[in-house]
DNA sequence: GACGCTTTTCCTGTTT
DNA sequence: GAAACAGGAAAAGCGT
């Protein structure tokens, strides 16, 4: 279910492309995200092995470290894998993103031929990556490995509007026939844990992907939850109709707040702990 | 096994 | 009319 267009941010436009000169070479800021939902993340492996996932993750990187409007980057023209990425000409980037197309080209190069991933940027991170005989295998390992059954075909989208405000961009859930779905539905006990409500809660989880974005003023997500509460549960019937049915018992209990006459926004309420920014 | 809590699933009705 | 919202009800899964 697409909620909202993909490729559509409300962030600050503070930037001005033109005069700014990527930042790359200052080092990636710390993700800070210790056991992080999203497994393997870009930075940690080379371009040609990236999902179309982390994929979007460097493109969020690129505009949060500069930035920059998120308009000046059409996702819906990079909905590829790091393999057809690194396959894209200059031409193809300017073409699909203008100057911040010149200055993506660059900076992919960069992490092509200069190493990026790996121990020597960030040597507290222990990755393994297990080398299997399918092409695709290296991703899916660390995928497995948190306990994600990752898919390439689902997009959702959360975006925190200011400190207080989420908005859903879209969410989808796999498709499915009627038959599917019943397995899914109603799978075996033995098989899957379906969900661990003394874990992680949903609008902690909401809360945490929301925080561990870069540090940004402008507060823009776009494409980076990647139908990530259904991978977490294992649950790959969730849709945005049950996880909003979750969202609104948390305002009897004020973790959230309603926020009238907007559709797919929600608020924090005085219940929800950790989310500011002078929170800890 | 009972219980409480949280989440999931399904549903109907309302609002935008 | 479609999408999103609201909320009731029941059930599932988990910890105690």
């Amino acid at each position: 279910m697409i909620l909202e267009g993909t490729g559509r941010m409300s962030i600050n436009a503070s930037s001005n492309l033109l005069h700014q000169q990527p930042s790359w070479t200052d080092g990636y800021p710390t993700c800070n995200v210790p056991g992080s939902f999203y497994g393997t993340q870009w930075h940690e492996i080379y371009p040609q092995y990236w999902t179309k996932y982390q994929v979007w993750e460097w493109l969020q990187h690129f505009l949060d470290t500069n930035q920059l409007d998120a308009n000046c980057i059409p996702f819906q023209d990079f909905d590829i894998d790091g393999e057809h990425l690194c396959s894209m000409t200059l031409h193809e980037f300017t073409h699909a993103a203008g100057t911040a197309g010149q200055l993506l080209y660059s900076n992919l190069q960069h992490l092509k031929w200069n190493g990026q991933c790996g121990s020597e940027m960030y040597p507290s991170h222990n990755i393994v990556v297990k080398t299997e005989q399918t092409g695709d295998s290296v991703l899916m390992a660390s995928w497995k490995e948190e306990n994600y059954l990752y898919d390439s075909g689902c997009g959702s989208t959360v975006e925190l509007l200011d400190t207080k405000f989420i908005r859903i961009i879209s969410f989808s859930s796999s498709a499915e026939s009627s038959d599917e779905k019943k397995t899914h539905d109603h799978p075996p006990k033995s098989h899957t844990k379906k969900h661990n409500p003394r874990g992680t809660h949903l609008w902690e989880f909401i809360r945490d992907i929301l925080l561990n974005s870069e540090k940004n003023p402008g507060f823009k997500w776009e494409r980076r939850s990647e139908g990530l509460w259904g991978k977490k549960k294992n649950n790959s019937s969730m849709t945005y109709e049950k996880l909003s049915r979750a969202m609104r018992y948390y305002y009897k209990r004020e973790i959230l707040e309603r926020v009238d006459g907007r559709r797919l926004v929600y608020k924090f309420g005085k219940n929800a702990r950790g989310w500011r920014e002078n929170e800890n």
